[in-house]
DNA sequence: CTTCCGTTGCACACTGGTGTGCAATCTACG
DNA sequence: CGTAGATTGCACACCAGTGTGCAACGGAAG
């Protein structure tokens, strides 16, 4: 009524409120990430915060994971999607999407852990979406012959990306290094030859040792 | 002193008592393979059993984990030293191994998830072996340059089997249709151009569909 | 028959996590 | 200043699982 037809700015009571609901998501992100058994009142005190608050925000431990859930679907639809639109060799997609969901998948390796056990209705539920856009871009990949196709694509693209994930929650993490071997192992599971492999994510010796 | 030197018969109240105890390991596994947080109850019900009894033979769950995963490592072990052996090239060795391990993995696919969480420690310990043979097998693969080096023989080997339980795990498990796709799968992603991993498996068209 | 022993049924204490209720406190906003 | 809203601290009830103690039951062995 009062402030001009302008969005009211969020008195900065509301950020406050808003910051700390960020930081106890982004915490429990964390802390999931170390383990995944990690109770309300583990998230809580990392985040600097009492138990009673975390609640306060989330009614129940579920409500927590589904909303870390749908942040991830949300990123993780919008690379692919963009990705997608490219007109390029379904091989190539997949090296740019690898690249590109990279940091995002390592943020958010611990949903994978969460998919067995207590949440795993839920979290499948609402990753559906991706698992159907991953499958689409291996299943175009298999029309073209550019992937191998001794298992059906919506299999295959899970054990793709499982794989990416694994790498990711691996030693390997860190770094370009972990980045470059999950996508050529990804790329040789899905039937690109080694040499085609290597040329993709770019040149140099990929010899370990 | 009365027996001929021959074995005690294991009167057959002994023999009773053990049939209970391996019937209990055997239900626990398939029981923690549906749900890996079953607890002592879940078992002790699908074993016919009172849960008071579960505790008479094993002290504690970890205990009744702990012998699961050391009959896991017995099987596996055996086979893998056995087929270890053989002088073959490591590509074809990788596929006899495949071959003969599916039905002990799929049995104790449940470990790998069990790897995770409250007993990894203890789980992980006793499976080391299967995975220091695994890692010479991939190895001697690298060094013969049959198998891929982009990654540490050692991560490789268990990105590599890691991948086999979870087509075992997955609908596919059935028939040898699994064993056939787990096999082809394993084999990509360590370097084995496809048209040698067809060959390896035996022929016939691998188009899924 | 008596003894042994695996099994049973029930009780109990303990732990660790979840979710709620409520009064007290602090602080930005008006 | 006064108020509203976020946060705190502590209380509680509740649940599910673990592991133990013990008296009874039942069948096979001696």
């Amino acid at each position: 009524m009062c402030n001009n037809g302008v969005v009211p700015t969020e008195s900065s009571r509301v950020r406050s409120t808003n910051e700390t609901r960020d930081r106890i998501l982004d915490v429990a992100l964390d802390v999931l990430g170390d383990n995944p058994d990690a109770g309300m009142g583990d998230i809580a005190s990392a985040a600097d915060v009492v138990r009673r608050t975390v609640y306060g925000h989330f009614p129940s431990r579920l409500d927590l994971v589904r909303t870390l859930t749908e942040r991830a679907v949300t990123e993780m639809t919008a690379v692919l999607a963009e990705v997608n639109a490219s007109d390029a060799e379904a091989d190539a997609t997949w090296v740019e999407f690898i690249a590109r969901v990279w940091p995002v998948a390592h943020r958010y390796r611990v949903l994978l852990a969460l998919r067995r056990g207590e949440y795993g209705e839920a979290i499948h539920g609402l990753l559906g979406p991706v698992d159907e856009l991953l499958a689409d871009l291996v299943k175009r990949g298999q029309d073209r012959d550019v992937f191998a196709q001794h298992l059906p694509a919506g299999i295959l693209s899970q054990l793709a990306y499982g794989v990416v994930f694994a790498i990711a929650d691996s030693d390997l993490s860190n770094g370009t290094l972990g980045a470059r071997a999950a996508t050529i192992t990804s790329l040789l599971m899905l039937g690109v030859p080694e040499t085609r492999a290597i040329a993709l994510v770019g040149g140099g010796s990929i010899r370990w040792r």
